[in-house]
RNA sequence: GCGGACGUGGCGGAACUGGUAGACGCAAGGGACUUAAAAUCCCUCGGGGGUAACCCCAUGCGGGUUCGAGUCCCGCCGUCCGCACCA
């Protein structure tokens, strides 16, 4: 049986099964080893998956089978983020209900899961359309409103014309909807907000702590939050003929030290001035419409002009009260952010300038170089702003010429807060989360609209709030909304008649809090609080970097507010972050321009490619991205039919670091196959010769054995560090290195007999190969465990211990430079002492034919690392 | 525009906190075994020079710091990603 060749379709069902009737993969709440939580983020049930889907969970599935090699209780669970809108665009095209459409899906998805043999406890499955999962939701919804951490408010929001809905800032890429594609149009709406914005700083302040997270992503992180110090202050208004005004003009600056080169005044379109005005003012009632019509995409946004209209009104400066600046309304203006009004400074703001130079405006520099005389320093072209450590001064500015910047802006902001007329204030980008949307297919909002009592939360005893089954999708639109009897209710305060919330919510909701719910995933509350306080933070999450703004930000939020409404002690829940590359594949085109799929085409010999059904020449394309439209996709079952999963998972990990993209190549595969039979061979070879596991380590020890074994440890050693840093590429070398050993030595000795002591070093070697592959080829890892004669299984047994003796060699190789350039190599004992080493050094050929008849000026020796002879 | 990452053989990529550049794999070439093929095994594999021992050049380009730079600093060039008028 031994020297057969192994079979991965026979043995990769076989150990499936083994694993699942073993139930080796379920966990206990109450086991007292030190836990260990690993996640990968949870699919959403889309329809079938490929190949490039498998990588983050076949990474996650190391990580969690080393974890539990090393002793640890280790929660590995499975979910799907099931409710959205694809599910309700089936429903439309297809003429399928959006739940039997998902519930298929997850179907077919799990099926294709299992085959990658993933360690997942299965036990604790769920799917957030389930309303096992969303009713706890629902309760989530209701104790957070108690707790006021959501609030109903009327807002500008994003509405997508083609799905129908309202989109959060995060779901507008581009001014355009993220799924949908189509340009976002601006409505005022009455919507359901998370209060994320009250957690800014909090939020903000605890990126610090998440050390285990990639930079770019604290980094994105921080940028969104975006925090900004300034100044919140008034301008007294006056119209043309010197009248004041009743209502000031405040604004936001965190350039308050420019305040003497200000020039004018603008507000948004949207501002409530800018709308008082326009009610007796056409011209400006058309600036505004101008203005909503203008698209908010990039390309509209650099193409649009900087625009204003002057509304004929003034502000009068705070320390100049003979000035007077030109109010106007600009289309740059935002309304979202600080207050939606602000002073121009042109000399220092290049947008600024660009709106002075159109309207003809002052332009007055107030900072200046040190070394720049006051009196001729200009402006052209270019706004001045002093670069990173440029030592500047105020000019033109009163009494704050000569001083820094910063002081400048101390100066100003304190004499505002004297006068009264403004005050420091910090601004975020951030804003509020608002979570309605104008859909079917989502967890309902467990709210009712009284005309007497207002908004009333269901109460508990009527919760859950489902779905109803009977919903229709012949038209645009909320099928809530348009159900004959679904949001007729009596409120549950005064009895009248009332109407349901027919919104569903975002859901980005459903996947804020799936990680806790795990912890305990059939508890009849929210979460068990010790279980997730148990499990919490996941140890190693591993997502793909298009959440590291949304999903990350929202969780983080959510388990803030859970701590607020009591169901955890926690605040963070992601320990350990990683975000990994994905799979991409070369497309093919037929010459009119249709896709292939890799199986469509050939490759021949002379390296021209071409359908196999026509034999016609195929246009290769760059890899892209795995992806169905493209059909540069391969699938977990046709790979798990010619090479087993095992070969497929060797060679995601293999090669490219994890966070990279990673080309996927037949050959790429094959040669991962090529390595699963060479290690059968090689633990077959090693069974034959070697002793059984359990036979007690030779008196004795060779060099020949001693060198394996070192090779061993140290790969060993190796891998362990790599798998814990999850560089698995690495790793893979390792493993590889003592495998060549290994080959080597059974090429070596033929037929030969093999000295005891060495045969004992080979089934060391083997043995390890066989653990350190495990998390990786975990079938192929059991089959070898039980030929190599072991009882139990090997995803039961424990990591082998490293030998630090093995991995300290009592004699070293240093390589000897002369000037830099390595010229020889000193092999001496590892403690010899320095001067050992330089006379030892100077010694050798190499560096004496450098040297020639020149001085030696120095020698550097760096212990055990190298040796440089200065000339 | 702002922010970030990256740039090493034919290819994917190694090189710990500055210390032998090219580990490991893929592809390619040569050889062994075979009637033949597949499989397997062995050898070569950054460029140039030399019979050879060896020598020179080489980590996108140009400078710098250092005994020593792929790694650190400055300036370019290129690729990729994120953000988008944030006052």
């Amino acid at each position: 049986m031994a020297s057969e060749r192994y079979n991965p379709r026979e043995a990769e069902a076989r150990w499936q099964r083994v694993w699942d009737e073993n139930r080796v993969f379920e966990t206990a709440n109450d086991d007292p080893r030190p836990k260990y939580y690993v996640l990968e983020m949870f699919p959403y049930p889309s329809g079938k998956i490929h190949i490039g889907h498998g990588r983050n969970y076949v990474m996650g599935d190391v990580v969690a089978r080393y974890k539990r090699a090393r002793g640890h209780n280790v929660l590995h669970p499975m979910g799907w983020d099931a409710f959205g809108l694809p599910a309700e665009n089936a429903a439309i095209e297809k003429k399928v209900h959006p739940k039997e459409w998902t519930y298929e899906n997850i179907a077919t998805m799990k099926e294709q899961l299992k085959l990658l043999g993933l360690s997942i406890d299965w036990t604790r499955e769920l799917a957030t359309c389930d309303p096992e999962y969303y009713s706890r939701q629902q309760k989530l919804f209701v104790d957070f409103l108690a707790a006021g951490l959501v609030e109903r408010k009327t807002s500008l929001v994003n509405w997508d014309p083609v799905d129908q809905t309202v989109l959060a800032n995060e779901q507008v890429i581009d001014g355009c909807g993220w799924r949908s594609g189509a340009p976002v149009e601006k409505r005022e709406l009455s919507q359901w907000f998370f209060r994320i914005t009250d957690y800014a700083q909090d939020l903000l302040d605890a990126i610090d702590t998440l050390d285990d997270w990639p930079d770019k992503v604290r980094l994105m992180q921080q940028r969104w939050i975006g925090r900004s110090e300034g100044v919140r202050f008034s301008f007294e208004i006056e119209d043309g003929d010197g009248a004041r005004q009743a209502e000031p003009l405040t604004v936001y600056t965190t350039r308050q030290d420019t305040i003497f080169g200000a020039s004018f005044c603008a507000v948004s379109p949207d501002h409530p001035l800018a709308k008082r005005l326009a009610q007796d003012d056409a011209g400006l009632e058309a600036f505004r419409r101008e203005c909503a019509a203008l698209g908010t995409s990039e390309e509209a946004i650099e193409r649009a002009e900087k625009k204003g209209y002057d509304t004929g009104l003034f502000a009068v400066h705070p320390f100049r009260p003979d000035v007077r600046l030109p109010v106007y309304v600009a289309n740059f203006v935002l309304m979202g952010y600080g207050e939606g009004a602000i002073f121009g400074c042109p000399a220092h703001d290049q947008r600024d300038l660009d709106f002075a130079r159109k309207y003809g405006l002052p332009v007055i520099p107030v900072v200046a170089p040190v070394d720049a005389d006051p009196s001729a320093f200009e402006i052209a072209d270019e706004a001045f702003v002093e670069k990173d450590g440029q030592a500047v001064r105020m000019i033109n500015s009163a009494f704050l010429d000569g001083m820094s910047v910063a002081d400048a802006k101390e100066e100003v902001a304190s004499r505002f807060e004297a006068a009264g007329t403004g005050a420091r204030k910090v601004n975020f980008r951030l804003r509020d989360w608002g979570i309605s949307r104008q859909r079917y297919w989502g967890c309902p909002i467990p709210v009712i609209h009284c005309d007497t009592c207002g908004i009333v939360a269901v109460p508990e005893a009527n919760l859950p709030v489902l779905l109803p089954d009977d919903a229709t999708f012949d038209r645009p639109g909320n099928p809530l909304d348009h159900h004959p009897t679904w949001k007729h209710v009596d409120c549950p305060k005064c009895g009248a008649a009332a109407r349901r919330e027919t919104d569903t919510m975002d859901t980005f909701v459903d996947s804020s809090w799936y990680f806790a719910r795990f912890c305990s995933p059939r508890d009849r509350d929210v979460v068990d609080r010790a279980a997730v306080d148990d499990w919490l933070p996941v140890d190693q999450y591993i997502g793909g970097v298009e959440h590291a703004v949304l999903h990350l930000l929202y969780s983080r939020f959510f388990l803030r507010a859970m701590k607020k409404t009591g169901y955890t002690g926690l605040e963070e829940p992601f320990r350990g972050l990683f975000t990994q590359g994905m799979i991409t594949h070369e497309t093919y085109r037929t010459e009119n321009g249709q896709w292939l799929f890799p199986e469509e085409v050939e490759r021949r010999d002379d390296g021209t490619v071409v359908s196999r059904e026509t034999g016609r020449p195929v246009v290769v394309g760059q890899p892209e991205k795995m992806s169905k439209s493209k059909k540069n996709v391969v699938s977990p079952e046709a790979i798990v039919e010619t090479y087993g999963v095992d070969a497929a998972r060797w060679f995601m990990l293999s090669d490219t670091p994890p966070e990279r993209d990673s080309e996927w190549t037949e050959s790429g595969v094959e040669g991962a196959w090529r390595l699963i039979q060479r290690l059968w061979r090689l633990v077959s070879q090693v069974v034959e010769i070697a002793p059984p596991a359990a036979t007690a380590r030779p008196e004795r020890i060779g060099p020949a054995a001693e060198g394996l074994r070192r090779t061993t440890h140290r790969a060993l050693d190796a891998v362990s560090r790599d798998i814990e840093q999850l560089r698995f590429n690495r790793a893979i070398a390792h493993i590889y290195e003592v495998v060549n050993a290994v080959t080597s030595l059974l090429n070596e000795k033929g037929n030969g007999e093999v000295a005891p002591d060495l045969a004992w070093a080979l089934r060391e070697a083997a043995e390890t190969i066989v653990r350190l592959s495990g998390p990786m080829v975990p079938h192929l890892a059991e089959e070898c465990w039980k030929v190599l004669g072991h009882e139990g299984l090997l995803a039961d047994a424990p990591w082998p211990v490293v030998e630090p003796a093995l991995l300290v060699e009592a004699t070293i190789t240093l390589p000897v430079q002369v000037n830099g350039k390595r010229r020889d190599e000193l092999v001496i004992a590892r403690d010899a002492d320095q001067s050992a080493i330089e006379e030892a050094a100077l010694g050798l050929a190499g560096v004496q034919r450098a040297l020639g008849d020149k001085p030696v000026r120095k020698i550097i020796v760096v212990p055990q690392r190298i040796v440089n002879v200065v000339v």
